[in-house]
DNA sequence: ATACGATTTTGACCTAAGTCAAAGTACACC
DNA sequence: GGTGTACTTTGACTTAGGTCAAAATCGTAT
């Protein structure tokens, strides 16, 4: 995907990944868990998410088929975590333990260039979140993701498309009839 | 710092950092330029920021004595940048060109699990700044910085101080004298 | 088919923070 | 030591999006 692994060391890698199916709504990480693995989704989709003070869900990312994560904050960290992760939609995916996945940064150099890709992109997916919020309305927000995902808009319910875009399910409605 | 380099590695590292000493308001980087160089401020501070639509400034990052960044996201895929890197006052720093910074990378393991933790914590950064940023007041983001960093509010101007916040510079005024 | 809980939409109203403008203050430079 | 430029504060007003509540729609288990 993003690192040129040989035989030997696919081998290994998937020796690391167990299998998982998870239903609709099951809860992977709580929050105040620290989290243990990293997922490569197969087919479903699992999103993360965290709470504010009043209760309102915050999602900050959605992983459909074949696209990896997990919350990185607390995998990274080892401490509880802030966010939660939860399946979508009904999931079968590979999970991979924390201590193996750092045991094959040790020890694959190809798989140390691997996740030092996945930080790269994961830095640069948040900054640009960043300036989303601080330079563009509601719409404006809407309006990327409807030309550069819209398949967020197929396959995420409004009340979760909202949290992600952080905005109300109310003034996505409004908007969407615009 | 985050990585234990033998002797032999901290002198070929600091044959690749270049001294560099810019007057307060100089521009290292200019938003459309490709981030060449990777810093670390001695003495003095620097800060990275971007424009909004209506020229209103964002400042994403902060560099005080002692520590290290640029503008991350165009370093990394070395496109045209749309952070400016500014000095606030006289600084000494050094500096790092990009294709030295990834030899290195390639080269020693050790800076490469420098960088990791690098990008480990810049990501840990941005993502509890959206955190914030989408859970709190402007209220409470000033309270923050002033528990957590108040260095920031002594050696930063409140036109800063506040596009750090994202807030106004008015808002801020209000906020201080509550 | 029916009925229940989930979502989504609509409407009326509210509020935190932004905007614009003007006055006050600091401070660097001649 | 005065003066021009930049910074900060204050005031009056606006606005995007949030809040709360009720109606409409959808989905799915019986």
């Amino acid at each position: 995907m993003f690192a040129d692994f040989d035989e030997q060391e696919l081998d290994k890698i998937s020796n690391y990944f167990k299998p998982k199916s998870v239903t609709k709504s099951s809860i992977l990480l709580h929050e105040g868990s620290v989290c243990k693995e990293f997922y490569f989704v197969h087919t479903g989709c699992i999103r993360t998410f965290f709470l504010d003070k009043n209760g309102q869900e915050k999602t900050r990312y959605v992983m459909l088929d074949n696209h990896i994560g997990t919350a990185l904050t607390s995998f990274i960290s080892q401490k509880p975590s802030i966010e939660i992760i939860e399946a979508i939609d009904d999931t079968d995916l590979l999970a991979m333990n924390h201590s193996d996945f750092y045991r094959l940064n040790k020890e694959m150099n190809n798989w140390q260039t691997f996740y030092q890709r996945i930080l790269e992109m994961a830095y640069s997916f948040q900054n640009r979140k960043i300036e989303h919020l601080v330079t563009l309305t509601a719409k404006q927000r809407y309006d990327i993701i409807l030309k550069e995902n819209p398949v967020f808009i197929q396959r995420l319910s409004n009340r979760v498309l909202a949290s992600y875009l952080d905005i109300r399910e109310e003034t996505l409605s409004r908007l969407k009839s615009k």
